[in-house]
Formats: structure tokens, C-alpha cells, sequence
DNA sequence: TATTGTTATACTCTATAACTATA
DNA sequence: TATAGTTATAGAGTATAACAATA
């Protein structure tokens, strides 16, 4: 195969994702701790202020276990960011909203992250273009 | 700032950067679960296979406080994947060392990581190549 | 005095299993 | 019966503070 783990080219190119992987991962958790949330609360919290979401919907977001959802709600919640409202069409649901303060606080925490500017402004708008195509190549998505 | 984070483009390739960053995390995660290790024991273990390091050091690349590596070195070794070797210039220092089947262990978890291949044989040679440089100038790296 | 590694402690995230209230 | 959310439990990673051995 042509893009082999031994091929130095590929294998410079995975060292190089592996370093945007890491800062990224470093700078998320720096942003939310500046906002005394962990990376899985301000990632719960950021969905949330997207759109309000029953718990076990949130356990398939995050690939983890229904179960540990109630904590994080319950610490999200305990600091008035997040609140539980029932489903009106089945009552076993409940689902979790972001209040007025969380999402707030959800909108500065991605004011603060930086990588988004940082380091894309080093490339021109001709470059950040073919970056995304080889991307979204990469990932097999489709160019919409 | 051209590449502020309301423009399109900025944001479309921030968002596959993050698609990256999760597919990869969970490829990782996979990976070294085949293994039964965790993340930061895999993380460590493929650290030490390349060179035996100061505990102390294990941290400062982990970015994580030194106390917690007392105790991924432990499980490791508690499984004969590492030991600790004693300093000869400094009583102090603790060096921790792959073992014979650590160092197994960590090239058998590198050959089941197959984010390496996958999602760049998509790209060919060329692509690669142009992909590299603009990850590089991105990341700010020097080009070697 | 300063540094290295460790211990003790507390918190969070995680998976598993059992429970409850609904469906 | 099956499903949604919860509780209980145990293991792992993390930060903080205090400690022993060594520099």
C-alpha cells in the first residue's frame, strides 16, 4: 500500500496530527478550566447550549455510559447551568437544558479557545481551502 | 484578522480538525484497550519503549503532576511492562525502563494503530506531501 | 535549602450491575 | 417485557499537600 506506517512521508504527517491532536486536547482544557469546568463539562455544557437533550442521548454523544451522565448534569446543575425538564410525551425521559447562565458561560468558553484563530491565521484563505478539502479527503466526508 | 473564527472557511476546517482529534483520541483508546492498558499506561509505555526516562520526566511530557506517575509506573510494572532502574549520578532519581515485553507490547499497540493508514491512503503522494507542509507552517514547525 | 520520588487525600470520569418508574 | 434514568460500587487519572532520602 502505497501510505504505509514505513513510508517517512506518512509517517511525518501522523507525528504532525498526533501535535495538533495534543494542543488541541491542551487548549480545550485550559479554556474550560478557566471557567472551573473540566473538559466533560464544558463538552456536556457546549452541546447542551446547542440544543436541549434527553440523558441518554448525551451518553451516545460522549460514547460513554448512560450512567455517568447523572454526575455531570448533577455538577452542571448543582452550579445553575444546566436544569432537568421532563419530556411531555414520555415520561420516563428527562431532558437536559442549558439555563440562561450556562449558556453564557458556554459562549465564552469558545470565545477562549484560541486554536481556532491562532494558528489557522498563518495560512492564507487559498491554503486553509486546500487544508480543508485534504481533510474532509482524508476523513471521507463528502465536499456537500 | 482574516482567519477569525466567524469565517466560514476557519470554521468548516477547525470542525474537521476536531473530527480528527475525536477519531483519533477513540483509535487510541481502542487501540490500547486490545491490550488492556488505558490511554495514559499506553501513552507511557510506548514513552519508555522509545527510551527509559526519569520519573520525573514521565510528567513534564504527560504535563501532568509527578505524584501521578508513581502509580501508572506501578500497574506497568505490577504487569513486568517496566521497571525502575536506579540513577547512577543521582540516588534520587528513579529511571523507569521498558522491559523485554513492554517493548513488545508498545510495537504491537503501534501496528494496530491503524489511523496511519486508513485516512491517508485516501491521499496520494503528492497530496500527502501538500498536506505535511501546510500542517507544518500551521503548527508553526520549522521545515526540519 | 532544594530536589526527587512517594504517600495520603479528595475529586472527576469511567464501566458494570442492580434498582425505580414508566412504557 | 423493555426502556430511561438513577444509584451503588470499583478502578483509573488528576491536583494538592506533606514526607523521606538525597543533593
Amino acid at each position: 500500500m502505497a501510505a504505509s506506517r514505513t513510508d517517512p512521508l506518512t509517517f511525518e504527517v501522523v507525528e504532525l496530527i498526533g501535535t495538533v491532536v495534543a494542543r488541541y486536547h491542551a487548549e480545550y482544557e485550559q479554556a474550560a478550566a478557566k471557567h472551573a469546568l473540566t473538559g466533560t463539562q464544558a463538552r456536556v455544557l457546549a452541546l447542551l447550549a446547542v440544543e436541549p437533550t434527553p440523558m441518554r442521548r448525551i451518553a451516545q454523544r460522549l460514547k460513554c455510559e448512560p450512567s455517568n451522565i447523572t454526575g455531570i448534569v448533577d455538577r452542571l446543575e448543582a452550579r445553575g447551568l444546566v436544569e432537568r425538564r421532563p419530556d411531555p410525551n414520555d415520561r420516563r425521559v428527562k431532558i437536559a437544558a442549558a439555563t440562561e447562565e450556562g449558556r453564557g458561560t458556554a459562549r465564552r468558553l469558545r470565545d477562549s479557545l484560541d486554536f481556532a484563530r491562532e494558528p489557522l491565521a498563518q495560512l492564507s484563505e487559498e491554503e486553509r481551502r486546500v487544508l480543508r478539502d485534504l481533510l474532509q479527503r482524508m476523513l471521507g466526508v463528502e465536499g456537500r
